[in-house]
This record gives C-alpha cells, sequence and structure tokens, in this order.
DNA sequence: ATTTCGGTGTGAGGTAGGTCACAGCCTACA
DNA sequence: TGTAGGCTGTGACCTACCTCACACCGAAAT
C-alpha cells in the first residue's frame, strides 16, 4: 500500500510513527470539489487551510474594475488558502476557485494550533514551510521590481514547467501581472 | 530597569522566564555599524538573522545594469537578513547595509535551530513571525500587481508613516518599483 | 570659504505594455 | 448539428511610466 500524500509531505521535514501520522490525519476534513467551484470566496470565512491531493486551484483579488489578479496556483501538495483572513479569522479577501477537479483536505485554524501544540514535528513542520514560503514570495517580489514581461515568463515557464500546459495563458498572465495580449505576443 | 526590546518583542508571541530570555539572549552576538557599511553583502557568507535594536537598513538586490530594487527596509524591532541564503546556507545574493548606525543583534543559524529545538516558546515565536511575513509580503505582491504608482505610495505612506521622513525618496522610489523621478512628480 | 556630493524637482521625448476590437478555433452541450 | 462560450492570436491606437538631461539646494568635507 503506497504511503499517503500527506504523510509523505510531512515526512520530508519532519519524521513521524503512524500512530502520530493517523492522529494528524484525523484532524483534516476530506473535502471534493467540481470544477469552477469556490473552496474559499470574498466576504465569507475561511473554513481553513488546504491541502491539494489532487487538482489545480487558484487564489485570486478581483479589483473594482473586475480585473482579476492571481495571487497563487496551487496542485497536488501544495497547501492554498487565504492565510491574512484564516490566520486572522476575518472574512476573505481573496477567492480561491478550481481549475480542475479537487480533492483537499481541509484543516481548521483550531486544529491547526492544536497540532502544533501537541506534535513539536508539527509545529516544527509549519516554521520550516512559512520559512521556505517567505522566501519564495520574496523572489517573486524581486521578479516583479526587477524584470519585464518576457523575462517573468521565462522565470515562471522554467520554475514550473508543468503548469505550463495545465493552465490558460490567460490565468498566467493574470499571475504575472501582464495583459493576455502582451503575453500572447510572448 | 527597562526590559530588553528584544525580549518586548519575543513576549507579544511568547512568554518567557527571566531565566529562558537570558539564555536566548546569550545566543545572540551584539554587532554595531557605521551609517553605509554592509551588514550582508552579495557573494558573501550571511552570518545570521539580525535583530534591529537601533537604526535603519535596507536590503536590496543590484542588477546588471546598476540599478537597485530595495526588497526589504528594516528599522527597530524588525528582524532582516537574506533569507534564501541564511537558511540555505549558501554566499548572499542580495545586500543589507545600514542608512543609518546601527545595533544589531546577530542569531547564526545554528543558534536559531538550536533555541528552537530547546525551547517551544521561541519555535511557535519564529512560526507565528514567519506566518505574518508571508501575510504581509503576499499583500505586496497583490500591491505590485493591482496598482499603480501613485497607489503604491499611497499605500506606503498609509503603513509605514514614520519611514517617510526617515528615508530618501530615491529609496522609496526603488521599494516601490517606480523611478525616482515618477515618484518625485507624485 | 569653497567645493563636493547626495537628494530632489522638472522638462522633453521614447517605449513597453495596456486597451479595444475582431476573428478563428476548439469543446461542450442542447 | 447547431450554437454558445472559453481560449488564443493579432492589429491599431493610447498612456503611464521610463530615460536622459539639467538645475537647485543644503550638508559635509577640505
Amino acid at each position: 500500500m503506497t504511503p499517503h500524500p500527506l504523510r509523505v509531505h510531512l515526512e520530508q521535514i519532519a519524521p513521524l510513527t503512524d500512530g502520530e501520522f493517523d492522529y494528524i490525519l484525523g484532524h483534516f476534513m476530506p473535502r471534493a470539489f467540481r470544477r469552477h467551484q469556490f473552496v474559499v470566496q470574498e466576504g465569507m470565512a475561511v473554513p481553513g487551510d488546504f491541502f491539494v491531493v489532487k487538482g489545480c486551484l487558484r487564489a485570486y483579488h478581483t479589483a473594482s474594475d473586475g480585473k482579476e489578479s492571481i495571487l497563487q496556483f496551487a496542485t497536488e501538495n501544495w497547501w492554498v488558502t487565504d492565510y491574512d483572513a484564516y490566520y486572522r479569522e476575518r472574512p476573505a479577501t481573496i477567492s480561491i476557485d478550481c481549475i480542475e477537479p479537487c480533492e483537499l483536505l481541509c484543516l481548521s485554524l483550531l486544529n491547526r494550533e492544536k497540532l502544533c501544540a501537541e506534535l513539536r514535528g508539527v509545529e516544527h513542520f509549519f516554521r520550516k514551510k512559512s520559512n521556505a514560503g517567505y522566501v519564495a514570495l520574496q523572489q517573486r517580489i524581486l521578479s516583479l521590481l526587477t524584470t519585464n514581461a518576457a523575462e517573468r515568463y521565462e522565470q515562471f515557464a522554467a520554475q514550473y514547467p508543468h503548469l505550463l500546459q495545465r493552465l490558460p495563458k490567460t490565468m498566467i498572465a493574470a499571475y504575472l501581472g501582464v495583459s493576455r495580449e502582451t503575453l500572447s505576443r510572448l
């Protein structure tokens, strides 16, 4: 029997006994979503942090003129939510929806803090994960500050080759901060 | 006697006994820097993560054409380093220098991990801190994706009013990703 | 006292990328 | 099997912002 994807993911940072993993998994709520379905919707409460078992999602902000900017994509073994709203227990200011049918594991803030308090390994995992995420966002900021549309697209293609085929170009443009048309002209 | 600024800072997230704080402080190396002095220099090893007791710094990237983009400012009670290089123990890819004379506390990666392993409160503190930092960077990315020069400057002024007087406009421009001249025209 | 230099304002002109509009092509679904 | 809607390409125009150039000012340095 192949190990659970969440277990593989956690154990890349913190080793776990069978009992510990079962205990952890029990704090996640499995949820399935259809294509185009909202996982988090602007203005609504955020039910948890979502670990992606299968599928593809986008977290995006909608401006008053209707233009959408994509903050993050998420595929297998990524985590996604509106972190600002999640940590502070406020209504969401961004929306997250499914680009493909999704199987997710939802971890409520209460359960996250409970697990972190009870199991050192879990708090260690989330610290390391957050550190890595911070670094990745810094790099994206530098990319936005220093490079033009073509260079950003190249960087994206080099960093996420698997997403190139999986995502419509329109969405990649909304992630890179470029218009659909400009991206189309390479 | 007024409590140590680092202690105040840590205790906003994790309460500490006198003994614990003394033990923690013993893992930091106090260092003083002059105006314009490098704290971290591109290509060199990163000695640690720096807690700012006093002063003002900038972390910036220099492009091949010499143009500087500022990733982060740091003043009293902020942390700053090249996190990518620090966590991965690689040579720095950004530089950090002092805008004012600085008193810093340097925490090596070894001591950070040691403290995190020995004291729950410390690991908890760094997890929370990293989470908050992640959210702040997400907001900056959204700002870069969705707003123009004037709006970004307004947001910056609203968020960091004390930095407006403390920093030359040229640097604020390099932080916002706008030319000095455009910022000058408001 | 004079010079240098960092910081700032402002004008003129250039350009990367935005906006708008239309057309072609799929897939899905009735 | 027709039609509607998502995705992409492309042309024509427009504009926010960049670049270059010069001028002014105050603080520091000699």
